[in-house]
DNA sequence: GTAATCCCTATTAAATTGATAGGATTAATA
DNA sequence: TATTAATCCTATCAATTTAATAGGGATTAC
């Protein structure tokens, strides 16, 4: 299951590329328009930005903006920021691999050899679609 | 993330494809082989067996077998039942669809369209991989 | 009739998730 | 400079899910 954390992230990405003008876009005019609780949103983009996907500005007139164009934000590091690791076990992780306890010899592994095909065909797809893609912009 | 009960799921259907003989296969057997709480892994193979995708039989001698060759149990009906929906989100479910509370057309949103494709990618390896491809049987 | 096996329900501990609370800090501007 | 509007940060909490355990019931081979 997509987290809320992310499935939010996205839709608050999604709604700055297509609202950015002069000023950057305050935290409460995404959540009102997107439906999500502002404090939970709040530590959202504040994960964002610590990752380097977000820029922002203090006090008033104050916001989030995108740090490169949409076109440039790919979706795999959206996607490793906001929901972890890509793999759906660590012993196929590229970015955070671990060995599995139980797993004697993962090169014989029938779950191992399943999770890898899942993995680089789901990873095809964040790597080739960006926040354009997603915001039309 | 995959769940223990899915991972466990598949390594004990591939050791049950790949130890099929004249008696069904022991949970036990299974359980030591695999490394998985024996408790744990009964109640998964009773999940299986309700699904429909493992015979048993009781008693001495008892155990657990396949209903159908391995090349014809997909992955698809398999990360069903032990996983639930291959999509990452209820309103891009085939299977189990439900609406986005929070979303007020899913045919804008950002989130629905990404997902649509990982489902479609991910659906794509289950459809065409087999236990007989997991077991190498 | 006894041992071995699957079957079933309930319980529980730990982890994760989603959300809330409360205030500290910073910046624009009147 | 005081006020207001915004981000920033930490802590906490309730609900859910997961992984596992416990304890026995039912069935079958011998």
């Amino acid at each position: 299951m997509l987290s809320k954390k992310t499935k939010y992230g996205l839709k608050a990405l999604t709604f700055i590329a297509r609202n950015e003008g002069e000023n950057p876009v305050r935290v409460g005019e995404i959540a009102e328009s997107e439906n999500i609780p502002q404090k939970f949103l709040e530590s959202i983009l504040l994960t964002l930005r610590k990752a380097g996907l977000l820029g922002s500005k203090k006090g008033k007139h104050g916001g989030y903006y995108l740090r490169k164009e949409p076109a440039d934000i790919l979706m795999t590091d959206v996607m490793r920021v906001l929901e972890g690791p890509i793999a759906m076990v660590p012993c196929v992780s590229l970015n955070f691999y671990e060995k599995c306890d139980d797993c004697p010899d993962e090169h014989q592994c029938s779950v191992h050899k399943l999770m890898i095909e899942v993995r680089d065909s789901t990873l095809n797809v964040f790597k080739n679609t960006t926040l354009a893609d997603l915001s039309g912009v």
